[in-house]
DNA sequence: CGGACTGTTGAGAGATATCAATAAGCGTGG
DNA sequence: CCACGCTTATTGATATCTCTCAACAGTCCG
């Protein structure tokens, strides 16, 4: 995803580069945008945001990784997303409402180019392009959601196949025993992604794993001989 | 919603006027877009769009409602939106993938204006204030998604409050014992929207009557003496 | 007026949450 | 490098909740 920046001058703070939402534009034009840029980084379980807390500028994620949840009335962590570098968060806050609708803490070290709400909007008028390719990321996110909420709102077989393809297609590796996923979080994270009880995915897991579709190889790694399989348990069509 | 046309040479066929993501183009660019637009009629029960299906244009409601569901695997009807007048849909199609995500169904009559793919990014590079619009809107959708998703996984009794004060604001008009609401749909179709049996549903809503929260003055209208109390079910913060 | 669809209520089955106890991993400091 | 303690994960037993099946009531429409 991270694309190497070799023109002069540039060294490797020019994080544009790596953002998707601006890659249609080229080296001038990220040299004048450039200064509206502000950095700042966060070490593991720093809070970058908290739900409620008023938002002035568009995150974008330059290295490392968040995970993005809210708190629910019944004290639980529900986890909305996991954002990774080229990801942004805080474009719903630029417009209207300015107030965060979830908290957002660092996975690991994290560092993030920040640019303001005005300088965001002023480059959005500027650009237009840049505003394509964000309604096409957010149309993205809203399948992405439909889908969970479609899948999810029921049934939690369905939910973890459909979550473990999701995690083999973004933190998977091929293997010749299958598809080697690097869990971006532990159990309990998982279950609050899905939204169940940690000792309920620690069921649902075992029973996969006698039934051998699944393979945990430790606590951050999970081994899957057949996706296909799995794509059935999340009733994919 | 509807914006009053009183321009000369404007019939009510000019839908644009009614839709808020172009609210900001003046007439001389509205008449300009007009032969763009093509126009579609449909009857209650009437499909627009199946799920899976190719989508080559963005829709328009000038008139009417219609309801967005997918089939679920193990086959119930999960609604996920009810659009009406001036929203929009088919917007995540027109960039990466065609195929339609849902299946969208006429409530009612209702009268579509369709905008090709291609004149609609057009419109966006000539336009970027229709862009920030969109941009703006998917950002309350995907707020609402999240909303739905962090409350709705796990429990029914806060998702019925949200789908409450939901409805209330979009078809509630005061009243003095409370706040009226014309449902959209049926109580079947409610239960499809928040992904729960028709008789979990029922139940329910006997139980919030016999505590005097809802009051079902017929199978279309309920009445909500305290929209604070149902607030509270919903488990609001 | 009758039929079909929609809504309500009851009883029992199934699934997940919760509580509790045990086991396994992880980091820290000796 | 190992031992200790703390956190995280697993497994078991029970409780709670929602679904499903079933019967009945109500409503809409021809």
């Amino acid at each position: 995803m991270a694309v190497k920046c070799n023109c002069p001058g540039c060294n490797d703070k020019l994080c544009l580069h790596k953002v998707p939402i601006f890659s249609s534009l080229d080296h001038d034009e990220l040299v004048k945008i450039r200064p509206m840029i502000h950095h700042r980084e966060y070490k593991k379980g720093d809070t970058i945001i908290f739900e409620g807390d008023i938002i002035d500028s568009i995150v974008i994620i330059n290295e490392g990784s968040v995970k993005a949840y809210k708190n629910t009335s019944d004290g639980r962590e529900q986890i909305l997303y996991v954002f990774s570098e080229g990801d942004f968060f805080g474009e719903q806050n630029l417009f209207g409402n300015q107030v965060s609708t979830y908290s957002v803490e660092a996975l690991e070290k994290v560092k993030t180019c920040n640019l303001s709400r005005e300088m965001f909007q002023k480059l959005l008028y500027t650009y237009p392009e840049i505003s394509v390719k964000i309604i096409d990321e957010l149309g993205n996110r809203i399948s992405r959601l439909e889908n969970a909420l479609s899948i999810g709102v029921r049934n939690v077989d369905n939910r973890i196949g459909w979550i473990l393809l999701e995690f083999a297609d973004k933190y998977g590796t091929a293997d010749e025993a299958g598809i080697i996923i690097h869990l971006p979080f532990s159990r309990e994270g998982i279950a609050n992604y899905l939204g169940i009880a940690r000792e309920t995915l620690s069921r649902k897991f075992s029973q996969l794993e006698n039934e051998g579709l699944i393979k945990s190889l430790n606590n951050k790694e999970i081994l899957i001989p057949d996706l296909g399989k799995i794509a059935e348990i999340a009733g994919n069509s």
